[in-house]
DNA sequence: TCCTTGTCTAGATGTTCTTCTAATCAGCCG
DNA sequence: CGGCTGATTAGAAGAACATCTAGACAAGGA
């Protein structure tokens, strides 16, 4: 039940110039879409940052959790739905379940997104 | 018809650090998250690159519908998804529309996914 | 003025998404 | 072993979405 994640990204990782600079053709903007739908909900959007940005380069489940005003299965969701879209990954260590991003896969989202001459920089 | 586009974006477009230095609060994933959810669809997309890369920093709609295999009514709708999120704005010149992007709001996106060091790899 | 072409709006329909409650699975400790 | 806490899965209900057809509006040419 974990399987086809791995499908979508390695397409999607390798993916694709900025958009500034060449039209996506379909194929890749079927691999980029759920990415980006992934990120289209503020829940995933604050889940993906507190894991991001989370000392140590991950955060637990149980602390998340309480940050938020719905069930704790909804955001098990969300966080599945993250899982799926490639962006992050999980794994249980003892009681708790530990999230860490996954950078080459948000890498290729911000490099789409890029406008122009990130060289300028 | 095209006034409450402006309002969303004021906000966003000069919103967030990178999601790796510091967690969203939930005004800026509610700002962000409609942004990144009009982008999750294949054919928005694929509208959006199309927009972006053209010639001219703008395409017509003319050019864009044939490239697809929905009817125009569903091409009209998903332009004005794209255009309530802020990211692109057109006008009507003479018999077509012309759409062209709107580089702030897509480097605010950009900016937030922005992976901390680029420079490491 | 009327007709044609290009684009958008309105309304309907089937699908997908979000969220919940209830139940299940995994690890820890007495 | 038995019970406890943490997290996920299953299934259902309601909301939101993608798409279509039909109709309306705008601009240009005969």
């Amino acid at each position: 039940m974990s399987k086809q994640l791995v499908v979508l990204n390695t397409d999607a990782v390798a993916c694709c110039e900025p958009l500034a600079q060449a039209a996506l053709d379909v194929s890749q903007a079927e691999s980029l879409a759920p990415m980006f739908k992934a990120l289209g909900d503020p829940i995933r959007l604050r889940l993906l940052s507190m894991i991001t940005s989370a000392e140590g380069g991950e955060a637990c489940v149980c602390d998340m959790t309480p940050q938020f005003d719905v069930s704790g299965p909804t955001i098990s969701h969300h966080l599945k739905v993250l899982r799926e879209a490639g962006l992050i990954e999980g794994d249980r260590r003892g009681t708790w379940i530990w999230y860490r991003p996954m950078p080459a896969a948000l890498g290729a989202l911000a490099a789409v997104l890029a406008v122009s001459q990130p060289a300028l920089v």
